[in-house]
DNA sequence: ATAAAACTTAACTATTTGGTCAACAGTGAT
DNA sequence: ATCACTGTTGACCAAATAGTTAAGTTTTAT
């Protein structure tokens, strides 16, 4: 056996097949939205009769769910951590580099996150509405700390995360507008590092951190 | 007669149905998306009758794009415009404040349009796409002159403009996030002045402007 | 007053779609 | 080899829904 993936021979193709699903489901999702993505159009994105789509899926919200819980587990791999040791420089910098490189992997997770939000949040659990409350608050007082110390500027935090925040997912979300205004198919490698040292740039010089 | 609206009678009738119709179409889509958004729904929301909805549109798709074209020119005449005359700081300032107000005034218009972008845009017609490529760009070569005069630092035009949308449309667009997140039921008067004045002076910071 | 045009609406239809089911096929442990 | 479990799939059904129709009512211009 050549890796740990192959211990466990049973349930292997479910896993297999639930994560074929998924992709599936989630560029249908994006792309038609939840009522418009027909559970046969997951089928054929995927490869498999309808039939076997609901054999591991009880039923359409079920794999919204999943694919809903997909995408906030990335979201929160993604976006690293920040510490009071960073100091307010390193802090902005990890944050952004974190999420303009997870925009431009993964736009369709920024997408749906984005779709549900928009939509008023109705399939995401208090529990994944309050946990960001705790997060932005939670680092909103580091930021506070730091500016109490005259390390930076005097600016509000909650609204400086929600400036990062919209604008490294603008480049996920609003994928479609910005290639087409730069007349582009497709994003290229250097565009990640031009998005994050024009941001990184911006938002430190407004935070008098240059 | 007490006012102009009234002095032509015939089609006024028509023109508040459709107006009705229009306002509780968009929440529809905004809630439900296009497709999850049904005729019914739409109707109970208006008040009129189902047939009464296909009577006035042809059919849903012809709703949709009424909505939409209201939606671009909402964005259209909201936009203000930004002149060689103002100078970089003026014309920043002038932005912001004019899609920030949009945000909090028009949420459904900026949410709806920001769905069709998530989506594809495969409603919008050609002529919005390449219009703003447009708009963009000639602004673009505003700040670029601005630039090259040294009346501001040199950073990259179209992604400040990035920065400017994202970052304002994010209140219209993210508001649940944003509530909850602030733990309020809705935005107050004071908040939209807050919101101009510290991305104002971010943005304008980031640029050397102040 | 009247006729034409505009508006209203219940009932109906064809289609789409989520979900079920039952029969069948592969797999792996003993 | 056999048995239990897991996976596969076409056929089917009930509900939801976009759109039509036809029979009516109201409004407007003359």
């Amino acid at each position: 056996m050549k890796n740990n993936k192959e211990i466990k021979k049973t349930g292997n193709i479910r896993v297999q097949s639930q994560h074929k699903i998924l992709i599936a489901a989630s560029t249908e999702f994006v792309l038609q939205g939840y009522k418009g993505a027909t559970v046969q159009s997951i089928a054929d994105r995927a490869g498999l009769p309808k039939a076997n789509i609901l054999y591991y899926f009880k039923n359409k919200e079920n794999i919204y769910h999943a694919v809903l819980e997909h995408t906030l587990q990335m979201w929160d791999e993604g976006i690293g951590d920040i510490t009071p040791e960073d100091g307010p420089k390193a802090a902005i910098e990890k944050f952004i580099d974190a999420k303009v490189r997870m925009s431009f992997k993964h736009p369709e997770s920024s997408k749906i996150y984005a779709m549900e939000i928009i939509q008023g949040a109705q399939h995401l659990k208090d529990f994944a509405r309050t946990y960001q409350r705790k997060w932005v608050r939670e680092k909103a007082q580091l930021f506070q700390k730091w500016i109490d110390n005259g390390e930076m500027r005097d600016v509000d935090p909650i609204h400086l995360i929600f400036l990062i925040w919209s604008s490294t997912q603008h480049y996920a979300d609003f994928e479609t507008q910005i290639l087409t205004i730069m007349n582009r198919a497709e994003y290229e490698e250097e565009d990640v590092e031009h998005v994050i040292s024009f941001l990184t740039d911006m938002i430190l010089r407004g935070c008098g951190l240059n």
